[in-house]
DNA sequence: GTCTATAATTTGATAGAC
DNA sequence: GTCTATCAAATTATAGAC
């Protein structure tokens, strides 16, 4: 359920349910520390620093570093989805317009490509919260495409995947172009007519 | 310059420079731990439980975690190069059947690409090295198609990106079967000629 | 080459004052 | 709701005995 957006960061869409402007700045705050560093690669005390207030302060909002990694990864796909048009003429391009905007901002991977890589060593229930996102994604590829049959989901994970790996890419290069050189046409994709 | 063979684990190629059979075992704990939990995510205790000593004497082989993160990507890449083939039919199927094998052996993704999506957040060094697997495999791609002009590196540049994506979304999924499905059909690569 | 011991720092997390 | 203070555990790393 939307409610107003109290909160716009440049470039950015946030909704906030009610929620208090500290704990959307932790949120804004651990969403880029791990896209920077992963799950294992930030703490407490650098996300109340980014805020400006004491790591006690961060575990009032969320108790432990699990929740904190959960409420991230939610917030994020539930923002991601929402921002996306639900009867594109092609779903794959606008899945590359949603990823290009994050890659080419900033030159980081996306929340859950971030997660995800490290899916087996995270607590299981952010694990799991990285997990809807692909899944999620791959949904709404195969839910807007004429393909059928095997062809439909083989061809949505392809879609993914490709879009995925160009941010990996793009930041192992440094080079946050290479996302575009990476999926600028998509072949074979574009060929393949969607529905209405 | 290659050595003799001195430790082959199963389904593993790797050659030795003299190197000690306590090193040989720190390095491959280490990139077993990397590839599950990244460079944030492993600890010196951590190796030295898995290869049966104390922590102080990995530091004696390797005196800082940079050291030893530079070290384990250095050889994956030396090693992953010098088991493809110099010249292949199609280096996108190759380069494919070297990634499958490490998926679907054990559900992990390939080191560099565990190290790749945190790069902003490493030591410059092991950056440097994830970054250079990533350039030889466009440049062993790159080499070996008949693409020519601007086609040919973005070409290469896609390949890479389908493959290092399609390992990223089967361990999201935690279904290691999703690489084969992601990747099987390369729908236009397939169709364009190689050289030889 | 491996160990014990330990230093210095950081981590996730808690108690309690205001 | 934010703070100070603190804890127990873990971290990277070093010194020195054997």
């Amino acid at each position: 359920m939307r409610v107003k957006p109290i909160y716009r960061p440049v470039g950015k869409i946030c909704y906030s349910n009610g929620m208090e402007a500290t704990q959307i700045k932790i949120l804004d705050a651990a969403e880029q520390r791990i896209r920077t560093a992963g799950y294992h690669g930030f703490s407490f005390r650098e996300i109340a620093a980014d805020v400006g207030i004491k790591s006690s302060s961060v575990h009032h909002y969320f108790p432990t570093k699990e929740s904190l990694g959960v409420a991230v990864a939610r917030r994020y796909t539930d923002r991601f989805f929402a921002a996306l048009p639900a009867e594109p003429l092609e779903p794959q391009a606008a899945l590359r317009k949603a990823f290009l905007r994050a890659i080419e901002s900033d030159g980081r991977v996306c929340l859950c490509g971030a997660l995800a890589s490290g899916a087996g060593s995270l607590p299981p229930s952010v694990a799991a919260e990285a997990r809807r996102f692909f899944e999620e994604s791959l949904r709404y590829l195969s839910e807007r495409t004429d393909q059928r049959g095997t062809a439909r989901h083989n061809w949505a994970t392809q879609v993914l995947a490709q879009l995925e790996g160009a941010m990996l890419v793009a930041v192992a290069l440094g080079d946050r172009t290479a996302f575009a050189r990476a999926t600028q046409t998509f072949p074979e994709f574009q060929r393949r007519r969607v529905r209405a």
